[in-house]
DNA sequence: GGACTTCTTTCCACCAGAAAACCAATTCGA
DNA sequence: TCGAATTGGTTTTCTGGTGGAAAGAAGTCC
């Protein structure tokens, strides 16, 4: 009749209508949280609150939590809150050479931690480390839903378009896994992950717009407007790299003098600081060495965190957002050249622009490997029905 | 009871529904269309199309024309339009020096223009230039409504709080117009102005996301992403300016060496043409030379150009938008070096990424005036009532 | 203990949207 | 030339989500 002439297959499930759906998100992001401030920020009456939280108390996927903090007149709130217990999520970062997983709730909360050197680099090898990957982390828990993040093109949260560092076109990861797994799995680009779970769990939490840049063994970038993740085809291109940042800096494999990929990388400090003492430097020991106070490491760091703060203004001005969270296992950067990166960051912005605000996540891996079990957490509750049959657990059949 | 606790006014009118007023957006947007097309665009069934367009009908807003083109089988479309008579407005763009003012109809089509050297910069000189230009503009038309765009910071569509071209702060150039006019009077940011318009009207009408820059006396930046113009508190400060584009590049007065406004705007070209010239030269003029083949002129302007692709690449990497406007006065820069810049925008972007698209309104001033017009256009639209008294003209009542 | 305040639920009317049946206007084919 | 097929649009009827009013609940304050 309109717009079904295409056949649309038969609709399986009723899904959560859009305002349960973000009642249940803002139960999930905002902590205990009572009916009245979930009213103000849904901009739903109270009596649709009441309406729409009830299913989700039936299936005991909602508790009351008694509020002490409370003091005021009148009749106490009585906070909603999200049932932690029973239901976990396992999040994968899979880089070239390894993968990193969490066992995590609903919240992301790390709950255990296994890594795994990959075998090879070929999709079965890789799907098998995976699967004694996740194994391992589920020894003990059933998990409603894996996510794994990669660095690289991902399409549709299933299918790896292109990831270089592993060599992969058009691989579909998700269905391998499902397929040995028989669970949900979700797949991810890391930077977008890492966006999503910023927004639901970190710092985006308060800011509907926002941008995550990452350094490591790259740059990444992602960013949030108006609380959605932007999500293009051009995500997993690496966007933070090769910005021109120091027309003195050192020249990255591209040929760009002084390039975020020149400036910030692990591998980049590390070649400018090896070739300043004149010996191999590790990442950590150049940290170690100019947070010792050695001249020519620290030279190189401070150069690094002017480059990082430069990359953010331009971020900050170009992307309209004035939140950006720092992330990656090289913002091991910013305890040691903090000064330099926001002292940066402020000359780069026009002094009558709103105040910057730098968020720091210190999780390095940890931090990728949560974002990827985010996306699982965030399809899993898309995904959600709330029949009222009682025997049934509230999440999704499969 | 319900988020009015703070004292709310009583809700002076019925207003559109959100259905009826993306009906309205869309046929305003999409020209003549069908309602088959009306109702995949918006997601919305036929039943709700009909229900939804007859009260638009009643008032006359909407006509049907007779569809000669389509030939297939069965009962020809019959698409629906906005009448495009009878309902007029004003845009006026305003800088230091002077005020350009356009009539447009509903769809920014330029009907008439004029300008207006300002007396001086107070505060009541404009305001009685701006009464003396809107009046000759609407001689003859009446006006629905007037939309005033400045270099600045806007806060509320209606107090100027920043303006550094003409020194203002704080200024409620809405209130004195409306004032002086007994019309709606809207001001907003020029730029964003301009993205509004290219959002509804222009290139933008086929993207969800893009950027807008600008040169001309500056660098002018402006963003829409995922249908919604980006509009901050730091909208106005110029955000497209002073991104670093060439070390070798001329330093601008605050010092940047090759950044964009030493490299991109007006008088930035002037002077550095002029440098090499040996003589004052007007912005006009290096650019005929340049087209003539002047090897100086020319290479001043290539210089220029390529500055220009690399800050196109910077913004749709960091932006994440993969269509991108360039306008402004200064924009005939595009007829003599657009191969610089295209090759420039290419270079700085993954050589995998989406193409980008580069969309190029050459309109210079007459597009910031339509800019200011397209907001009057879509505020009026916003607060239009369709009450069912046939004697009302369907048009917001003050 | 009662007045007051604030949070939450119950009840009810309303409205937007959809399904299905129906009407309308054209082309195609015999 | 006239019906069948096809596509576009409308009317009717139904349903589910929504918010307002008022009642109920659970505290504090005097």
């Amino acid at each position: 009749m309109f717009g079904n002439t295409d056949a649309s297959p038969p609709l399986q499930q009723a899904p959560l209508s859009e305002s349960a759906l973000a009642l249940a998100r803002a139960v999930l992001m905002h902590g205990p949280i009572s009916r009245g401030d979930l009213g103000r920020r849904l901009q739903l009456s109270p009596a649709s609150l009441t309406r729409l939280s009830r299913p989700f108390f039936d299936r005991g996927l909602f508790v009351e939590v008694s509020d002490e903090s409370t003091t005021g007149v009148g009749r106490p709130t009585r906070p909603l809150d999200v049932r932690m217990d029973g239901r976990r999520f396992v999040g994968i970062k899979l880089t070239a050479d390894e993968a990193f997983g969490v066992l995590t709730d609903l919240r992301t909360t790390e709950l255990g931690s296994a890594e795994r050197t990959l075998a090879a680099r070929t999709v079965d090898s890789v799907v098998a480390d995976l699967v004694a990957l996740i194994g391992e982390l589920s020894a003990t828990e059933t998990v409603a839903a894996v996510g794994v993040s990669v660095g690289g093109n991902v399409t549709g949260a299933r299918v790896v378009t292109r990831a270089p560092f592993l060599g992969w076109r058009d691989v579909n990861l998700a269905d391998a896994l499902e397929e040995r797994l028989g669970v949900p799995v979700l797949i991810e680009n890391d930077v977008a992950s890492l966006a999503a779970a910023e927004q639901w769990f970190g710092a985006g939490r308060r800011a509907a717009s926002f941008a995550v840049l990452t350094i490591g063994v790259g740059v990444g970038y992602g960013l949030v407007v108006n609380d959605a993740v932007i999500s293009t085809r051009n995500s997993g291109l690496g966007l933070g790299g090769h910005v021109p940042l120091d027309p003195d800096g050192p020249v990255c494999e591209a040929g760009h003098p002084g390039c975020s990929d020149a400036m910030l990388t692990e591998s980049a400090i590390r070649s400018e600081a090896g070739r300043l003492l004149g010996r191999e430097v590790g990442y950590a020991e150049a940290l170690a060495l100019a947070g010792a106070g050695d001249p020519l490491a620290l030279g190189v760091l401070q150069a690094s965190g002017r480059a990082l703060g430069r990359l953010v203004a331009l971020i900050t001005n170009l992307a309209m957002v004035d939140t950006i969270v720092l992330s990656g296992e090289g913002m091991g950067l910013w305890n040691i050249v903090s000064a330099e990166i926001v002292q940066a960051a402020r000359a780069g912005r026009d002094p009558e622009a709103t105040p910057l605000e730098i968020s720091v996540d210190d999780g390095g891996t940890s931090s990728w490997a949560r974002g990827a079990a985010a996306v699982a957490i965030q399809h899993t509750l898309a995904r959600l029905t709330l029949d009222p049959d009682p025997r049934e657990t509230g999440w999704p059949r499969r």
